[in-house]
DNA sequence: ATGGGAATGAAAATCATTTTCATTTGTGCT
DNA sequence: AGCACAAATGAAAATGATTTTCATTCCCAT
């Protein structure tokens, strides 16, 4: 397994911590860092892997890597302008245990996403 | 623009309301359904456009859609064989609701997964 | 130095989706 | 029926993100 370029987590932090691979990517080049695209994929694949970053998906199906709090949280996602609101997730919790045990479900994960359009847009 | 097939809609519908474009197109061939991959890929765009079905991310990209208007329910998978089970999510309803109202966004849609490890497993 | 594992990146492969374009089908009109 | 024209179809090529392959380079402990 590869490890983290540290450059690519930077360059996430710098773009705001919101970038698509390819715009993390064409970023360090325009900054005159020598890196390969696959390096930059790697790296952010990694940084997932770690759980230093999240992983969502914009509309065109393109994945956008987000630094994230550590606390177990979900989002509230602008479908127009990809703006992103870290919200807690106590409900689902529950829900999700809830429904994982009537069915006999063991060693369960969730994920869950609310997209809309917010109040700017 | 196109019109949608409506041998598409009816194969959506079949497939549990909730499917890929790639998954109707091989539907339909396995039922010998003589239609293109490019003809599934336009109906189901001129369904979103109708606002007859939705369009929602797999985690790998991949977009599925999904027949509106139906009751909206989520699903537990099992991550072992794949088996999946639809379960009712009223609590997350209303959950997402409630996140949606108090950041102010509008228009709002949500997916939301359970997976896990199932009894069988 | 030197041997081996990790990191790198160019190029090729993959895969969903979109575009192009030539052909077929359908529909209204005379 | 015969004709014209618009809409629908689908095969094949193009696109674009992501992954894989593989040869090379780097680094570090012996």
């Amino acid at each position: 397994m590869s490890r983290s370029n540290p450059r690519v987590l930077s360059t996430l932090e710098r773009a705001g911590g919101f970038a698509s691979a390819q715009e993390v990517y064409r970023l360090m080049q325009r900054e005159g860092e020598s890196i390969g695209l696959t390096t930059v994929y790697r790296s952010l694949q990694s940084l997932v892997n770690d759980k230093i970053v999240d992983v969502l998906r914009r509309d065109d199906g393109e994945a956008i890597y987000r630094l994230c709090g550590d606390a177990h949280h979900h989002h509230l996602v602008c479908k127009s302008c990809g703006d992103t609101v870290e919200i807690e997730g106590g409900a689902i919790e529950k829900w999700a245990k809830l429904m994982a045990e009537e069915h006999g479900f063991r060693d369960v994960g969730h994920t869950a996403e609310i997209f809309g359009i917010c109040s700017k847009c």
